[in-house]
DNA sequence: GCCAACGTTGGC
DNA sequence: GCCAACGTTGGC
């Protein structure tokens, strides 16, 4: 099993939001960065644990889900009313894959980005590299349960 | 709102 | 293959 973080805006799909969904599972659609698919698409196992983070308003780490299915062509390129529309992913041939995540739970106070730096054992985290723009990311399982024990402080 | 950093596109 | 231009991300 392992671990990663994945960013959304909340204004875009909040944590609450996918507590409130159906099953309190979501798919992960409109990734279109071929890093991030390719951890989706080649790397996500049923079960792996997430770190759900908050980008752009009060930035953070705020909970934790699970990946429920793994990855499938991500439908939302064929809708072209659809802002993640892209004609070069047709579903013969697919181009942009999505996972289905699941709530686990939300932290009792969110961890903010601010928080994490400085950290002793979270230096190399990707998250906290310079200019890191990469929306799915592996965490390593000592970097998770550092973030899991300062959530639970 | 600003702007640095990044990934992608397309002309050559 | 190079690289300038562009659109986007995301912290502040």
């Amino acid at each position: 099993m392992r671990y990663w973080l994945m960013k959304t805006e909340p204004g875009c799909f909040s944590i609450d939001d996918l507590e409130a969904a159906p099953d309190q599972s979501s798919s992960w659609d409109g990734v279109r960065n071929y890093q991030a698919r390719n951890f989706m698409r080649d790397e996500m196992s049923v079960g792996d644990l997430i770190l759900f983070y908050h980008s752009v308003t009060n930035p953070g780490v705020v909970g934790i889900a699970r990946v429920a299915r793994e990855s499938y062509p991500d439908n939302t390129a064929w809708n072209p009313e659809d802002r993640h529309y892209d004609p070069r992913s047709p579903a013969e041939k697919p181009l942009w894959f999505m996972v289905d995540v699941q709530f686990v739970e939300k932290f009792a106070s969110p961890l903010p980005l601010g928080a994490l730096r400085g950290i002793k054992g979270l230096e190399k985290m990707e998250l906290l590299k310079k200019g890191s723009r990469l929306s799915v990311m592996p965490v390593s399982t000592e970097e998770f349960e550092i973030i899991l024990r300062l959530a639970k402080e």
